[in-house]
DNA sequence: ACAAAGATGAACT
DNA sequence: GTTCATCTTTGTG
């Protein structure tokens, strides 16, 4: 299973946060399965890069394949990779994972033992990985990086995005149907 | 210069 | 369900 190329990534957000449920996240050989993704594009009130280019967006608006790390709420790390064409403001933020590597690592850095809990949220996954603004910028498909394309999922679900006030309507939250690693559970989908 | 909000998580009632 | 830690970025005066 090859590397992810950036040309993956050079399309919708919304497209690449479907695509990427599956694919397996490591840094510097510590991850696991992408098992949650939010799209944002610049079109979007909710999104980093509505009003343009700012100092901490700038990732955003470079290349796609790239990592965009921003400060939350002073205190964790979030986690993107920037989509679309370039310099067109768009990315996915990486919501939670399904350990599998690294599970020795993960535990020590998040001081907690249960798989459940080490990468259930953007915070959680990026302290898990180490993942910090040290990554900002940096290509996915060189070291520390490793994202490799896995089986698809049999189904995946879709609902609202987590912790926002504008487009809080859109729902550009996906997971994959099932999981037990999401930061929280979806919506049920009326039929 | 200042204030407010924020793509969160943990602890607590 | 609520509170709060903690601080950068951004908008406003």
């Amino acid at each position: 299973m090859g590397q992810l190329s950036p040309e993956f990534f050079r399309r919708d957000a919304v497209d690449v946060a479907r695509d990427l449920l599956g694919t397996r996240l490591l840094v510097d050989g510590v991850g696991g399965v992408i098992v949650e993704t939010e799209a944002y594009d610049h079109e979007d009130p909710a999104s980093h890069s509505f009003r343009g280019p700012t100092a901490r967006n700038a990732a955003m608006f470079g290349p796609p394949g790239r990592a965009y790390v921003y400060r939350s709420y002073g205190i964790h790390w979030c986690f993107n990779i920037v989509c679309g064409a370039d310099q067109t403001g768009s990315a996915v933020l990486i919501r939670a994972l399904e350990p599998l590597a690294g599970l020795a690592a993960m535990q020590e850095r998040r001081r907690m033992e249960d798989p459940r809990l080490l990468c259930a949220g953007p915070g959680r996954l990026t302290q898990a990985l180490a993942i910090t603004a040290d990554h900002d910028g940096l290509p996915l498909d060189a070291p520390p990086f490793r994202l490799e394309r896995g089986p698809t999922p049999e189904a995946i679900v879709a609902g609202p995005r987590i912790g926002i006030t504008q487009a809080a309507d859109i729902p550009w939250r996906f997971g994959i149907a099932g999981s037990r690693f999401v930061s929280r559970r979806f919506p049920a989908t009326p039929k």
